[in-house]
This record gives structure tokens, C-alpha cells and sequence, in this order.
DNA sequence: CCTGTCACG
DNA sequence: GACGTACGTGACAGGG
């Protein structure tokens, strides 16, 4: 029979329960593994009561619980501050998000969420649908945003006060029926949700108004009439702000939705399914009641008894290290047969650990050799494919060794399992597996990686690679690699090694990727860290690969001209530097030139540095070509051509791959401590810009035919972030207004007027401003004005005086990172500062890199927070994301759709923070188009 | 393999 | 009173 009159249907808001359940119960973590499920627990015991209490004629005949799905809805388009001062849910309730969803499907009710929807909306419009099918409908929530949907057969049931509310109950609660709740809230506002409303007018007022007017419409047109100046000023100067508080509370009652009323009947719990996710979960009191009510067979549980009876705890799986390694123990496979085995292994476990072994290092151009799996600590494998014997046969290629299967078969059996979305895989530096395997046509997701939740908890502390952190956390030396491919000349490649060394090293590493990640992944929690680790590094890394694969295109031509110019200015120079020195030398040697200087043509000021060298570095020969010496000046000219040929015009070429005629960097996520990334092989972060010739290489970055390059970057981002977190008000608004930043600190310095300032000024100012965000010195900031060091105390000086606020917030912060021994970004990133205690000139460092870090940091999570959302929001444009410069986001656009994109990007970037953090200053940037580099930029 | 130098934000 | 200092990176050449 279809849905309609006579069915009764309940809509259970998920997200009222979860945080009722998760305020009201203590923290409870599971036991086998620390999971933290208490929210899970209440909420899976409230479901239970709820079932077990709707029996009888009332019962409902349809049910469905519905979530908020996380992120922003439609109401931030409208509105972009819409709940911006929600506090984001706490650490330990994030991972259990998903477990509510689990536990509403294992008690076989209908679980529903939609993109870009908040969970009211859904209920409004399945209530509108079975009203008007004819149905009852039961809204159970005490969310007072609901009420405007009653009536008509439609009530709400308040569970916390078991408590039914009707037309009656609304028009007690709210002064107006349900038909003008939403008037009345749009009046109102709300400053849960941020909703605006009219300033000065509360629920009364707004009662008193509607009843006396009609509705909101007709009260907005005769606003003028009202007595009460307050009220009628606040109502006429913000129409405009009521008008999108009505559309921010009035509910969706028209979305599409992709399923039918009828897929909602209740057809009671499946026992098996039920008892199952309670026992996954270790609810043990339920589990019992649960075999007892419905008469099933109780699933074996981890032990509780253990310690709680004074027995020695188990040690088993919170502690895999202590498992010794055995490497004769991992399985070779050599047969389908062997391969299924593990497949379904793993199917039942629905996690494990994964790593290729190459041809090399270059994932967009070597070719797989083999595959290692790990589903707990010792039970590895490996699957080697294309080991070779190394025996040259006539046709001059080595033939395959014996005990492999075939390359293309292996895959398309692991291709279903790597993209399934209920395997978790895990990886070290999986952004590197992820490439490989993309090039077999696999998408390997969801994954996570042992590098990015260790860089979580753990940087500033120590590296991230394998091998230091077997060491440190399973106290296990792998085999090294040296050991199996030997180094420098004679290194071969990991097809020539003999296959059982190969499962041996190979599944090692796959083994040891488990067990980190059984140690990493519950300390998330402990640490705080999950959400940077959930939204700033997981979602990263697929995007960096696929920037990576992207490659930006580089014209080999330009390159090859301009190292040829160089090479001939070079040799140039090189002649006038040895005629001045009167003897051949190396002018590239800082040892030879450094002798050529202070001993052969006595120049004052020689130096010698802890190796007895003399220091030739650019401040130094900056200073003899300052007092008019030729020959300095001529070494700091060929040098700086030296640099831009060897590291750019020359060594980029070597970079173009010949399959692509592109440049594919590798982004290393874990590259800086602060949060920033590094780019290597090659470095596309530090191509010249600011001299002249320098920025020429940059021409060489070309667009595709038909293409443009575009290139958006922030604005003075960490500038604006310190003006936010030291609160200092003058420079918000100086922000806020949109004035030059560096020009507005100089007036206030130095009491000049911004109109017609001297450059100099302005440049001492920008140069103060700098050395704030890097923890500011008198030396510092001295060698960098290239001023007497009195005077650079003294600016520093008259700036705190100025800008107090500043040193405040930096004594604040150091006095955090003592404290703590860690400081932290506006979005909960940690960064270590073991140091900060130390005595001695490292303390200073760490006290500038302390504050320096939140600043840097902040800006670092601000941009990944950007790309991040970058592939949704240019999905259906003609744009790729190539490369990212700290600040920076160059893009490559069908020629046609630049301001689209740039549009489009530039709303993701300027909006990043949010919601999670709102500035009290703009973010802006600032986009340019172009053929090249040079030109975009 | 380490150091000095220099390219970037 | 002396000492040594801007923050964060990666690549290259020279030299042991």
C-alpha cells in the first residue's frame, strides 16, 4: 500500500540526540583501542529505548532519522556569518559522526543526509509530503526552528520533556501561530545561529508586531507607522537584514529528494546486524540485552575482566609493538588462489596496509614492481610482478623471474578493493602509492597515511620518515634500503632483487605502516589533533596528487637560450674577476676566493668561520663593493648568474618529462613544521622573482596552446592574521579600510603624514613590520635596514610603544610555549617547541620561531583550507590546479573562462577560514592572467 | 656527507 | 658584560 492516509510517520533529528547524548554522558572510550564512543553509546541506547517504547496503535508506520551533513548549506550563500559563531564540535565527538550514521542503519532505520542541506530542511519537506499525502506526522525534537511546520496533522514530540507540542504549544512559545513562526524569527534573529533579526527586537516585540500587522510583509510596508521610535528606526533601517533572516529560518520544504516516503516503513530491528555493530562497538550491557530480547547467539567480546579483576591488562592490541618482527614469516604469493585469500581477509577487517615498490623514485615515470599488504602486526605479504633475472637474452630484455603473477591480472584484482569506500587503506607517504597506482588506472581512497598523522601529533618534534619512526615507536631498525639496492653507481633497481630478499623488505615496511598506524591513529585523539588531521592533512593529500599529475608545461627552448646567455655573461665575467685577482682561480671555490680576497689583496674585514674558511657570503662582498673594490662586485654579479643556471635554467630542463613535456613537482606535506608544505624535484617555491633576470625563468612556465596561466595569491595574509590574533584595533582597521598597511605603520611611527611619504620611510616601516612576524631583533632588523643597530632598537622600540598589543601577544605566546611546550595555530595545528626551555643562544631561536609559528601556521592551514575546497568549486570549469607557492595558486584555464575561474577561486581563497574561524580582518587576493609565469604573477 | 651560498614566501 | 640573533624551506657546488 503507498504512503498516505492512515501511516503515521516519525522524524528523529540525529543531530539533537548525538550532542544530548554526548553532553550528558561522561567520556567513554572503547576498550580494545580508545575510540572514543560515548556519544555512540547514548545515542544507540536512546534509538533502543525509542523502538522499544513505540509499540502499540500510535507506533509509527514510517520512521527515518536524519542528520545535518557537515559543512556549509545553502543559508552561507545567503548569508556567509550563518552559524559562523558555532563553536566547532569538540575533538572527540568528530569521529563518532559517522558511528551515529552506523548505528541508525544497525537498528534498521532509514538514516538520511543531503549535501548542501541542513537536516531541518529534509524534515520540512518529508513532513510537507506526507501531510500532504494525507499521513500524521511526527517530528521528534525539541528544535524550536521546527515549529513553523506544525499543524495539519503534523505535531512535534519534545523527548527531552516527553512532551507533545501541537498549534497550541506554538502559539504559546512563540505569541503567533505556526504560519507566522518564521516572521516572528526573522524579527527576532537568533544568536545561536547568527541569525541577524531586527536590533532591539525579541520574541514578544516581534509576537506583538506580527499579531498587530498581519505577517512581515505587510508590518515591513507600514513600518513607518509604528509609535515606539526604537522600534520602528530598527525595523525600517534593517529591512533588508529581516528580509535574509526570514530566508535563513524559513525551512525547505521543496528539495528533491532521491527516494520515496514509502522507502521509510519500519520493519523493525534485524537482530544479527544489531548485535553485530553493538558488539563492534563493546557495548557490552547492550549487547546482553539485546541477545536476550531478541533471543540471538552474544558475538565473542574482548575480555573486560582483565584488568577490572586486578589481572595483568592485555597487552595484545594496545601495545602491537611489542609483537617482534619475524620476516621469515611473510607470505609470498605466487597464485590467485593465495591473492583472493588476502582480499577477503581484508574485506572482513576493512582496513589495511599498502605499499609499492618501483622502479625507482619518480612516481610519474617508473613502473610498479611489486605490491606489499599488511591486516595486522606480522601477517604481511608481498606480490612481486616484474622481477627480472638480470640475464640479458638476444633481444637485449632480461626475462621475468619464476613465482609472479601477472601484472594486469593483479591489478584488476586489486582495483576494486583499493577504491572501495569502506576499505580504509593506509600508507606511508601515500601520495606517492596513490601516484603509482594512478598510473594503472587505480584511485586509490579512502586512505590514510602514517607520515600525516605523525606530522599531526608530532611536529617540531621529529621527522616523519618510515625508518626514523620504526625506530622510535616500535623500536625496530628496517632493513635499510642500501642493504638491498646498494648506493651511488652500482645500485641497481628493485626488479633485480631476488625475490625472497624482496618479501622481506617489502612486507617489512607494509607491516611497519600498520603498526604505526595502530599506535597513531587513538593517539589523535589524546592529542586534540583529529580535526587537523581529518580537515587540514587527509583531504590534502589526494588533492596534492592530483596537482602533481597535473604538471605545469615548460618550454625547454626558453630555458636552453637564456643558459646559453648565461654561460657566455659568465665567461665574461670570469676573465675580469681572475685579470683583477691577477691568477687564475675558481671563482665558485668560497674557500679559493676567500683567500684571493683577505690574503693575495689584503681587503679588509676577513673573517673566519668555525672551518677556518673566510666568509665570502653576499653581505660581506656586499660591503667591500660598497667601499668601490671591483672584484667583489664582479663575484656577486657572476654569482648570481651561477645560481639561476645551475639550479634553474639548466637543471629544470632535466625535470621535463618526455611523456608529458611538463614539470611535475612533489609536494612534501610534511615539508615544514608550521604547516606550510615544501616542493622538491624540482622546487617550483623558489623560482626567481625579484631581481630583473631572474624573473625571466619564469616566462619558461608557459600555458598550453589555447590556455592561460592564472595566479591568485593573499595579500598581506600574515599581517592581517597578526593584526587579528594580537587584536591590535588600529591595524584592523587600517585593513578594514583598505589602506597601505606599511605606510599606516610609518605614519603612526614616526608621525609623518601618509600623503607624499618618503619611500624610505615607508620602506623601514614594511621592513619593521616583517621582522615582527619573525620574532623581531635589534641585530636583525639592523642587518636588514643595514642601520646602526642603536637606531633599529630604537624603531623597535617606539613600535611596541606604538603597538602594544604586539608584545604583548608575543610574551603571551612565549609564555604559552613554556608552559606547554607547544604552540598552536587559529585552527588547533600543534607545533612543538621542545627548545623553548633550552639555555643559551637556542633559546632565542626558539622564541622567535615561536612566534613566528601561529602566525605562519595560521596562514599555511588558511591555503590548504583553499585547496581543499578547490576541486568542488572548479569541477565544472576548464581549469587545473598546478602549483602552490605558500601564498600562492597558479592555475591553467581555457582561455575563455579566466574571470569565471578566477571568480570562482577567489571566493574559495577570501572565504577559507571560514567557518571554522572568522577574522576580524578581510582576507584579500589578488589574481593575474597570463600566458606565463611572469606575466600571471 | 657537510658547509656555504642563495633562490623563494 | 659578552654572545649571537631575524621565520620557514630546497638545490647546488666545493671539498674532505
Amino acid at each position: 500500500m503507498a504512503f498516505g492516509k492512515g501511516h503515521h510517520l516519525h522524524l528523529i533529528d540525529g543531530s539533537a540526540f548525538i550532542f544530548r547524548a554526548y553532553h550528558a554522558l561522561p567520556p567513554l572510550t572503547r576498550k580494545s583501542d580508545g575510540l572514543p564512543v560515548g556519544a555512540v553509546s547514548g545515542f544507540s541506547n536512546m534509538l533502543y529505548r525509542y523502538i522499544e517504547g513505540n509499540t502499540g496503535p500510535d507506533a509509527p508506520t514510517h520512521a527515518a532519522v536524519i542528520f545535518d551533513y557537515s559543512g556549509k548549506s545553502f543559508r552561507n550563500d545567503i548569508y556567509p556569518q550563518y552559524k559562523a559563531n558555532r563553536p566547532p564540535a569538540p575533538e572527540d565527538l568528530i569521529p563518532q559522526f559517522p558511528l551515529t550514521r552506523d548505528a541508525t542503519r544497525a537498528f534498521n532505520i532509514s538514516c538520511i543526509e543531503v549535501e548542501g542541506f541542513e537536516a531541518d530542511d529534509i524534515i520540512a519537506t518529508l513532513s510537507c509530503q506526507a501531510r500532504d499525502a494525507g499521513a500524521r506526522v511526527t517530528i521528534i525534537s525539541s528544535d524550536k526552528d521546527l515549529m513553523q511546520l506544525i499543524g495539519d496533522g503534523v505535531e512535534m514530540l519534545d523527548p527531552m520533556k516527553n512532551k507533545r507540542i501541537d498549534s497550541d504549544g506554538v502559539a504559546e512559545k512563540f505569541g503567533v501561530g505556526p504560519q507566522r513562526v518564521v516572521d516572528v524569527q526573522a524579527l527576532a534573529g537568533d544568536s545561536v545561529d547568527n541569525v541577524p533579526g531586527a536590533p532591539g527586537i525579541g520574541i514578544k516585540t516581534a509576537a506583538l508586531l506580527i499579531n498587530e500587522y498581519g505577517d512581515l510583509d505587510t508590518l515591513l510596508s507600514r513600518a513607518s507607522e509604528i509609535k515606539q521610535p526604537k522600534r520602528r528606526e530598527s525595523l525600517i533601517n534593517n529591512e533588508e537584514l529581516i528580509r535574509i533572516s526570514r530566508d535563513l529560518v524559513k525551512l525547505d520544504c521543496d528539495m528533491d529528494l532521491d527516494f520515496t516516503l514509502d522507502s521509510l516503513e519500519v520493519k523493525g530491528p534485524d537482530a544479527d546486524q544489531l548485535v553485530e555493530f553493538l558488539a563492534k562497538m563493546e557495548f557490552r550491557t547492550m549487547v546482553k540485552r539485546a541477545t536476550e530480547r531478541y533471543g540471538v547467539e552474544a558475538p565473542d567480546l574482548p575480555d573486560a575482566s582483565a584488568s577490572a579483576s586486578g589481572a595483568a591488562p592485555q597487552t595484545q592490541s594496545a601495545v602491537p609493538e611489542t609483537k617482534p618482527f619475524d620476516l621469515d614469516a611473510y607470505e609470498h604469493i605466487r597464485d590467485m588462489g593465495a591473492l583472493e585469500r588476502w582480499i577477503d581477509d581484508i574485506y572482513e577487517r576493512g582496513y589495511v596496509a599498502v605499499d609499492t615498490e618501483t622502479m625507482g623514485l619518480d612516481a610519474m615515470q617508473v613502473d610498479l614492481v611489486g605490491v606489499s599488504m599488511c591486516v595486522e602486526a606480522g601477517k604481511a605479504c608481498y606480490i612481486p610482478l616484474t622481477h627480472k633475472a638480470g640475464d640479458d637474452d638476444l633481444f637485449g630484455g632480461d626475462s621475468l623471474v619464476e613465482g609472479q603473477l601477472p601484472l594486469d591480472l593483479v591489478i584488476d584484482t586489486l582495483r576494486p578493493m583499493l577504491q572501495d569506500p569502506s576499505i580504509m587503506k593506509i600508507g606511508q607517504n601515500m601520495k606517492y602509492d596513490a601516484k603509482i597506482f594512478a598510473r594503472y588506472d587505480v584511485t586509490v581512497a579512502p586512505y590514510d597515511d602514517t607520515m600525516l598523522l605523525s606530522y599531526a601529533l608530532h611536529a617540531g618534534l621529529h621527522n616523519h620518515g618510515m625508518d626514523a619512526l620504526s625506530e622510535r615507536y616500535l623500536n625496530h631498525t628496517p632493513i635499510p634500503t642500501k642493504e638491498l639496492l646498494g648506493s651511488g653507481k652500482s645500485m641497481i633497481t628493485f626488479d633485480k632483487v631476488e625475490i625472497g630478499k624482496a618479501v622481506r623488505y617489502a612486507a617489512e615496511d607494509a607491516d611497519i605502516t600498520l603498526r604505526l598506524w595502530q599506535i597513531f591513529k587513538p593517539k589523535l585523539h589524546a592529542e586534540q589533533v583529529t580535526t587537523v588531521y581529518e580537515t587540514l592533512e587527509r583531504p590534502l593529500s589526494p588533492v596534492l596528487t592530483q596537482m602533481e599529475r597535473n604538471g605545469i608545461k615548460v618550454d625547454r627552448d626558453v630555458l636552453s637560450r637564456m643558459s646559453n646567455n648565461f654561460a657566455q655573461k659568465m665567461a665574461g665575467l670570469e676573465a675580469e674577476i681572475q685579470e683583477l685577482a691577477g691568477q687564475e682561480f675558481n671563482v665558485g671555490s668560497p674557500k679559493q676566493l676567500g683567500e684571493i680576497l683577505f690574503d693575495k689583496l689584503e681587503l679588509p674585514g676577513g673573517k673566519k668561520g668555525k672551518t677556518g674558511a673566510y666568509a665570502t657570503g653576499v653581505d660581506i662582498l656586499e660591503d667591500l663593493a660598497a667601499e668601490g673594490h671591483e672584484l667583489p662586485a664582479r663575484v656577486m654579479d657572476w654569482r648570481q648568474l651561477s645560481k639561476l643556471k645551475s639550479t634553474y635554467t639548466d637543471a629544470l630542463q632535466t625535470f621535463i618529462n618526455p611523456d608529458t613535456g611538463r614539470v611535475h613537482t612533489s609536494y612534501i606535506q610534511t615539508g615544514a613544521v608550521t604547516g606550510r608544505m615544501s616542493s622538491s624535484d624540482p622546487n617550483l617555491q623558489n623560482i626567481p622573482v625579484r631581481s630583473e633576470e631572474g624573473r625571466k625563468i619564469r616566462q619558461a612556465f608557459v600555458a598550453d596552446s589555447g590556455k592561460k596561466l592564472i595566479s591568485l595569491d593573499y595579500s598581506q595574509i600574515e599581517l592581517r592574521i597578526l593584526a587579528h590574533v594580537a587584536k591590535i584595533d588600529s591595524l584592523k582597521q587600517a585593513f578594514k579600510d583598505g589602506h597601505d598597511i606599511h605606510a599606516m605603520t610609518a605614519s603612526e611611527m614616526f608621525d609623518v603624514p601618509i600623503e607624499g611619504m618618503d619611500p624610505m620611510v615607508r620602506r623601514q616601516a614594511k621592513a619593521i613590520n616583517f621582522g615582527v612576524i619573525y620574532g623581531i631583533s635589534g641585530f636583525g632588523l639592523a642587518r636588514n635596514l643595514r642601520i646602526p643597530r642603536k637606531e633599529a632598537q630604537g624603531f623597535i622600540d617606539r613600535y611596541f610603544e606604538r603597538f602594544p598589543g604586539i608584545k604583548e601577544y608575543m610574551d603571551e605566546t612565549v609564555a604559552f610555549a613554556k608552559e606547554h611546550k607547544y604552540v598552536e595555530t587559529l585552527f588547533g595545528r600543534k607545533i612543538h617547541t621542545p627548545e623553548i626551555a633550552a639555555k643559551g643562544p637556542q633559546a632565542g631561536f626558539a622564541k622567535r620561531a615561536a612566534i613566528n609559528a601561529p602566525i605562519q601556521g595560521t596562514a599555511a592551514d588558511i591555503i590548504r583550507r583553499a585547496m581543499i575546497r578547490m576541486p568542488d568549486a572548479i569541477a565544472d570549469l576548464p581549469a587545473k590546479m598546478l602549483l602552490q607557492v605558500h601564498d600562492e595558486l597558479i592555475f591553467e584555464v581555457d582561455g575563455n573562462a579566466c574571470d569565471a575561474v578566477i571568480e570562482a577561486v577567489k571566493d574559495v581563497m577570501e572565504n577559507a577560514a571560514e567557518p571554522a574561524v572568522h577574522l576580524d580582518v578581510p582576507i584579500e587576493v589578488d589574481a593575474g592572467i597570463g600566458d606565463n609565469w611572469a606575466e600571471a604573477h
